[in-house]
RNA sequence: GGGAUCAUAGCUCAGCUGGGAGAGCAUCUGCCUUACAAGCAGAGGGUCAUAGGUUCGAGUCCUAUUGGUCCCACCA
């Protein structure tokens, strides 16, 4: 066998690893009646994206769950693949251009969507590269791209067939436009920010009064498009005034004062202007009483021509000049300082107008019942659940899909108009009029592409071949689980799962997993002008991929927030030189067998002959125990749990405990007792590395082809992740040496405690008797001398049946029905032991007390179930036992 | 305003359907024991935010309170 370095260097062999896994197609799925399938569609990064730690638990979740599956059996597809991000992309390119000194407009759209395409070809690779770097088990053969032909055909047959039904619609309302980017925005791309601003509290006069109305505003300058006045019809204060007029300065336009519930007469001064072209809510008001919408602002924020003479003004500037004029006609009551939220654009950080804009729309209300549905019966599970309460919350108060966008990198939407006579056709590329079916006038089409999350919410089916009828489709969808972040449950999880009730008329995925966001050390979410960010490419150079990604996975619940910090990647880092060194011992000790002409015969030879010894039973009674587990908790999707649990089982009980008890076996001359422990070992190692491949897929690669018995007797799995996982088998459930392990190990820890508390060397070496008058626990510890001598400094072990002969001054201490002693008569301080096992006793008593206390509750007694009542009666008498050989010790040293 | 979530050891967090408080890191003590000092052995450290309630039994369920984080809505 190949040696290995003395510390686990992942550098050297990720890499090779990883390129042979994809060479050998290990990664590759093809569609298979024999098997069954399962699978997962990444969340496509944007092509502009570099790795982040999101996206680092967010695949490394995904590979988990993929390698677990494919182990087991299925035939597991990841699919991969990138998307446009149509906006976030656009202001990249923008900037870039900005910086050559070039206006995307100079380009013209042919130019610019040229140049989008050469930065896709340059950058969308790189974070499938990094992806890799992170050991992700995509299927490369399969990666797809949200703008390719495939997704294209498939986002033009939804936008088609849905205009069709009714579902796409065109209308004026008031949408979020972004001046900065020119765009409008969907409701979910709006950030609200508080920002301290003013209410401006102004009046206008009361046409033919001496009266005035006053109210406040926070944007002055709309003021210009006010078509109205509004009070509560209740408002006793303003009844005489409704119907009546009002004079708009500036504009000199009259405006009504009406009488709207929308108005709270408790708020401010209960008077409302109303704006219909630029508040969602003024809108709303002035559909009802059928006012004017009178635009007053360009697309970039500048005032227009409506402004009268403030046109031309920036929105900010206008509102300087406005208040301060309004101030020198006395019309300005009063400036109170106000903290307010603002709507800003998610993107840019810019502040949202509300304009009204021709727009395309998806009428959401029956799109969304099927969704709706699924998750409240369960059909679709999120994991944790509570993100239900998150999903409803958003479904019940569902409003139209904002899905155009003033932009050219993106799908372009299907839909042509005749400049003549207005006529509008939703078609297809192929079916597209040239000319106007009823004038015969030149069809131009529609400049506006759709929001980026329309194509992706189709990704589910639309990257298995949708709308062909393709195998894949068929045997692969609906897929099995969708792991993402919870920030983009309404972007696109809830779209997603909308459209693939709509398209597929089922749903896209049974799961969805749920992770929370990586924070910095101090819980700061990363961020680039926090600076901030860790970079897991840096992690994964300094101390590996497998380490990195335990570390995402452990110490935290499916959905919860996390903090990255560097001790917690050591600790993995640590782990797998743990594994490795371990790894290292037994090769060795193989490699020795080896030359000695016992191969992997032999060892089989362990296990048939029934040579197995107690410590190898309760090890692979352990493992197999683990292995139930670990496939429990990675089916209830508790990736944590279950990463910790085989963390303790390889560190503590096979590392610490097992191999340390086979050493002098590993040692010694008796043939048949190292062969049994070399199977063991190596029977255990395999299993635990495979359980932990999922995790840690290089580190235990590298160990499973290592140790790959070249004879194939046994494992001959070329890779250990196309190798079969782990199951509880009853060959290896050993309950009965299970529990003679533990007497031992609680033996010698009980040993090693006194021995440390008197200051004795390890070198030093003490004879241990063992008192019990039970012949089968006398047997568990002839067995264990072996293991007693190295493990707890014994130089011999004695078993008696009482303590004849034993020194009074030894040192004692009780495990369950036995009695230990150590006569270390020059050590011994009677004072010293005396202290030590009165505190030994006041703990028994506390146990006893606690355990009788229980049993004579009539009412424990009466309702518990039955089986807490046994484990008590048995601990009761576990510890009266125990207690018994202690006060017996402390007589005895008191005589 | 509505909702979610958190409060457990010095720090960061587990603790799943209620049945004797855990891990990693940090700290202290002793060991370079022929796989590993990125290690081994041992130890200390918690009225599980507060107050009630349900229960034979509550860190775990319910109610209220306090403090933190986040999401949604947005009253001009």
């Amino acid at each position: 066998m190949k040696e290995l370095a003395k510390t686990y260097n992942p550098k050297e062999i990720e890499e090779r690893i990883y390129a042979n896994w994809v060479d050998k197609k290990y990664f590759h799925a093809e569609p298979d009646k024999e098997k069954k399938p399962f699978t997962i569609v990444i969340p496509p990064p944007n092509i502009t994206g570099q790795l982040h730690m999101g996206h680092a638990l967010d695949n490394t979740m995904q590979d988990i769950l993929i390698r677990y599956k494919r182990m087991q059996g299925y035939n597991a597809l990841w699919q991969p693949g990138t998307d446009h991000a149509s906006i976030a992309t656009e202001v990249k390119i923008i900037e870039t251009l900005k910086k050559q000194g070039i206006d995307k407009h100079d380009l013209g759209r042919e130019g610019f969507l040229e140049r989008a395409w050469e930065w896709k070809k340059q950058y969308g690779g790189t974070i499938i590269k990094q992806l890799k770097k992170l050991g992700s088990s995509c299927d490369w053969d399969r990666e797809r791209f949200t703008m390719d032909e495939g997704c294209n055909k498939a986002v033009e047959k939804v936008f088609v067939d849905m205009y069709e039904k009714g579902w796409i619609y065109k209308g004026s309302r008031i949408v979020n436009w972004c001046p900065v980017c020119n765009t409008s925005i969907s409701d979910a791309e709006v950030e609200y920010e508080e920002q301290q601003g003013n209410f401006w509290h102004i009046k206008y006069q009361v046409e033919g009064t001496d009266e005035y109305l006053e109210f406040a505003t926070t944007r002055p300058e709309t003021m210009l498009g006010d078509t109205a006045i509004a009070v509560h019809p209740d408002d006793e204060r303003y009844a005489h005034l409704v119907g009546k007029m009002c004079v708009l300065p500036f504009v000199g336009r009259s405006i009504p004062i009406i009488a709207d519930t929308y108005v709270e007469k408790d708020f401010g001064t209960g008077v409302v202007k109303i704006t219909p072209a630029h508040d969602p809510n003024d809108f709303e008001v002035g559909k009802r009483h059928n006012l004017p919408e009178i635009n007053i602002m360009n697309d970039d924020a500048t005032i227009n021509s409506n402004g009268g003479k403030f046109e031309g003004m920036d929105r900010y500037e206008a509102r300087k000049q406005i208040v301060k004029e309004l101030d020198e006609m006395g019309l300005l009551v009063k400036i109170e300082p106000y903290s307010h939220n603002v709507g800003t654009h998610d993107r840019c950080k810019t502040t949202v107008e509300p304009l009204i804009k021709k727009q395309w729309f998806v009428k959401m209300d029956e799109l969304i019942k099927p969704a709706v549905e699924a998750v409240k019966t369960g059909e679709i599970k999120l994991v944790p659940e509570r993100m239900n309460k998150t999903y409803f919350n958003w479904t019940d108060n569902i409003r139209d899909w904002c899905i155009s966008r003033q932009l050219w990198w993106g799908h372009r939407i299907p839909a042509y108009y005749c400049p003549k006579c207005g006529k509008l056709v939703v078609a297809r590329k192929d079916d597209a009029p040239e000319v106007c079916p009823d004038c015969g006038a030149e069809m131009t089409q529609d400049p506006d592409t759709l929001d980026t999350w329309f194509s992706s919410a189709l990704w589910p089916f639309s990257t298995l071949g949708w709308p062909e009828k393709t195998e894949d489709l068929e045997y692969f969808y609906p897929t099995d689980v969708l792991v993402t972040g919870y920030d983009i449950i309404f972007f696109w999880v809830i779209r997603m799962i909308f459209s693939g009730y709509e398209q597929m008329k089922a749903k896209p995925f049974n799961t969805v997993l749920f992770h929370g966001l990586v924070r910095d050390s101090q819980g700061r979410k990363m961020s680039k002008s926090l600076g901030n960010g860790i970079d897991p490419l840096e992690i994964i150079d300094k101390f590996g991929a497998d380490a990195l990604r335990f570390t995402l996975i452990t110490g935290n619940a499916p959905g919860n927030d996390m903090r990255f910090y560097n001790e917690r990647v050591e600790a993995s880092r640590n782990f797998a030189n743990k594994v490795w060194n371990a790894s290292r011992f037994i090769m060795m000790n193989i490699d020795q067998m080896k030359e000695k002409g016992l191969g992997a015969e032999a060892m089989i030879q362990s296990l048939s002959a029934d040579k197995l010894e107690a410590a190898d039973r309760w090890i692979l009674s352990k493992v197999n125990t683990l292995a139930k587990t670990v496939t429990d908790n990675l089916d209830k999707f508790e990736l944590g749990v279950a990463a910790s649990q085989i963390y303790s089982f390889i560190w503590e009980e096979f590392c610490d405990w097992y191999i340390e008890m086979v050493k002098p076996r590993l040692y010694g001359d008796d043939v048949t007792s190292k062969t049994a422990a070399i199977y063991t070992l190596r029977t255990v190692l395999t299993k635990a590395l495979k359980l932990l491949h999922p995790y840690m897929p290089f580190v235990t690669e590298e160990i499973f082809v290592t140790l790959k018995d070249e004879e194939g007797v046994l494992d001959s799995d070329p890779s250990i992740m196309i190798s079969k996982w782990p199951e509880f088998t009853e060959e290896f459930n050993f309950a009965k040496e299970e529990k003679e392990i533990e007497l031992l190990k609680e033996t010698v820890k009980g040993v090693r405690n006194i021995r440390t508390e008197y200051n004795v060397l390890p070198s030093r070496k003490a004879k241990l008797f063992a008192v019990t008058n039970d012949k089968e626990t006398q047997r568990i510890f002839a067995e264990g001398t072996v293991f007693l001598k190295s493990l707890a400094g014994a130089s011999e072990i004695e078993i008696k049946e009482n303590k004849d002969g034993i020194p009074e001054d030894a040192i004692s201490c009780a495990v369950e029905g036995t009695t230990i002693f150590i006569p270390f008569s020059d050590l011994v301080d009677i004072q010293k032991e005396l202290e030590r096992l009165d505190k030994e006793k006041t703990r028994l008593e506390g146990e006893i007390k606690r355990a009788q206390g229980m049993l004579a509750n009539e009412n424990f007694v009466k309702k518990a179930p039955q089986n807490k009542i046994d484990e008590e009666k048995a601990k009761l008498a576990k510890y009266e036992s125990t207690y018994a050989q202690v006060v017996e010790r402390i007589a005895a040293l008191n005589k």
